[in-house]
RNA sequence: GGCGCGAUAGCAAAGCGGUUAUGCACCGGAUUGCAAAUCCGUGUAGGUCGGUUCGACUCCGGCUCGCGCCUCCA
């Protein structure tokens, strides 16, 4: 049985679906002016991670990740650019396409574009005006009036009172409280046309957090399953969700809200405030995009996670002992996993509780061994298939082991041929020739491996 | 200031009230022409002070330190 921990009661509990067999979950993607970070990397790989094992344990899911292509920084970014949001944007989802593809995250069933939802965002606020949770702002924005909504803070764990949002927000276009949020921005003049939607409390665009609230109800439906995102957006991002979304629909919105840590660096936040973030296309210059995806599903998804180039090396070869037992062994593919055999069934205690992939992957080294010890093609297809619920160890062995940095030029074809001259020399009994150009090929980042049924290289 | 999270061996990272986590690194052995890979084995833990308990890394409390949210942020 699964077990979620849940951000609203801050605890461990058992999971069970709305509607029996059938998952429903909504993640809070991208802002898309700039290329994704590691930060993204981690949300991205971590509920695919999530929906991957859903759909292990038999469950029918739908996955929405939305996409943010409205909003301050990408008109600002565009202006900078001299050219159309419509461009910015276009450009930057297919980058993060790229990303995401290489990191093995599958596709959502859905990505929504919130420029696409603009209408049910207005529907939704209408909602709201209806409901007198609504009202326009002195400088004619549309705020939501947080105070009428009971219950506000339920997920952040913050009073109202506490938030005494006057210390550091400034009050801020005739609020009647600070800590009111924009639904409707009214247009400002200086902004181009292609930002300005016509609506009933005149023409402007959406606020930020109005978008999850009507994306999330158009494909899934007023409540669903499971609501997720980064640790930060927990307030007042979702928050304010959760007040937009029951406040206009007058029922519960989410049963589970799952917030996975961040990514550090030197033991800070990895973020764009701070400018100490890496992007995953560089990252991806130095290591296989499996190895990132390995180092971070190494962590527990709730934990910090820290980005260091040891960590990543670390990471890369402890994947490669993996990779070297399902390349000395060779694998039958198994039609499904039998989880009431020893390993598998450990592996799934892991990730059924609470999605604990460090535990998870603990069992494949388990695994891994058994492999070695055994030589036996059914343990290494387990091993495979295990590590394919995962989104890992889908390569081929051998092309895992002897992969080069991107972009690096093949020169597999150079290392076979001084291969050929040691194992000339060895013949020869030439030890200290073939030894020599071992040591010259290690030097080059190239191990070789002698067997009975010849050498075999890779790069360490 | 308010709210929350964490502190595990050289590094990284989990579970667990009593029994080997796991990976990398290290050391010994097997194997090998020598290595590598692999196997076997050893060692190195649980911030600090108290409490509960027959027994605590694991539960409770204090302290110290680190981090996050309270402002756009995954």
């Amino acid at each position: 049985m699964l077990k979620i921990h849940n951000s609203l009661s801050r605890k461990k509990e058992q999971f069970s679906p709305i509607e029996p067999g059938k998952v429903r979950m909504y993640v809070c993607g991208m802002t898309v002016y700039d290329y994704c970070h590691l930060g993204h990397a981690r949300v991205m790989v971590v509920f695919d991670m999530v929906a991957r094992w859903l759909r292990a344990s038999a469950y029918d899911v739908t996955y929405v990740r939305n996409i943010t292509d409205i909003d301050d920084k990408i008109i600002k970014r565009a202006q900078e650019n001299g050219e159309s949001i419509r461009t910015l944007t276009d450009r930057f989802i297919a980058a993060m396409h790229e990303d995401a593809d290489a990191l093995g995250v599958l596709r959502p069933d859905h990505e929504p574009r919130a420029t696409e939802f603009v209408e049910p965002m207005q529907k939704l606020i209408g909602n709201l005006v209806h409901n007198g949770l609504a009202y326009k702002a002195g400088n004619d924005d549309m705020c939501y009036a947080v105070r009428k909504f009971e219950g506000y803070g339920k997920l952040s764990g913050k009073s109202v009172d506490e938030l005494r949002a006057g210390e550091r927000v400034e009050v801020a276009g005739g609020k009647h409280d600070p800590l009111d949020f924009v639904l409707w921005k009214h247009a400002r003049p200086e902004e181009p046309d292609e930002v300005k939607w016509a609506s009933p409390w005149g023409p402007g665009r959406p606020g930020w957090h109005i978008e999850c609230s009507a994306m999330s109800s158009e494909l899934l439906g007023n409540h669903f399953d499971i609501h997720g995102g980064g640790a930060d957006l927990q307030f007042p991002h979702h928050e304010n969700e959760i007040a937009q979304s029951e406040g206009a629909h007058q029922c519960s919105f989410v049963n589970y809200w799952m917030h996975n840590g961040f990514v550090r660096v030197d033991d800070e936040k990895m973020s764009k405030s701070l400018g100490n973030f890496f992007t995953i296309r560089d990252v991806l210059k130095e290591y296989a995009p499996e190895v990132v995806r390995f180092f971070i599903l190494r962590a527990h998804y709730r934990s910090p996670l820290n980005y260091s180039d040891a960590h990543l090396v670390d990471a890369r070869n402890a994947l490669s002992r993996l990779y070297t037992a399902l390349r000395n062994v060779p694998s039958v593919d198994l039609p499904e996993i039998d989880w009431s055999a020893p390993m598998a069934a450990r592996f799934k205690l892991a990730l059924d509780d609470d999605f604990n992939t460090a535990e998870a992957l603990a069992v494949l080294f388990d695994l891994a061994n058994e492999v070695n010890r055994s030589q036996s093609a059914e343990s290494a297809g387990q091993l495979k298939a295990l590590g394919k619920v995962l989104g890992l160890l889908e390569q081929e062995p051998q092309a895992f082991l002897q992969a080069g940095t991107e972009g690096g030029e093949d020169d597999s074809a150079a290392i076979e041929a001084r291969i050929a001259a040691r194992i000339a020399a060895k013949k020869a009994k030439n030890f200290v020739e073939a030894d020599r150009i071992r040591a010259e090929l290690l030097a080059d980042g190239i191990a070789l491996e002698d067997s009975p049924q010849g050498t075999i290289w890779r790069r360490a």
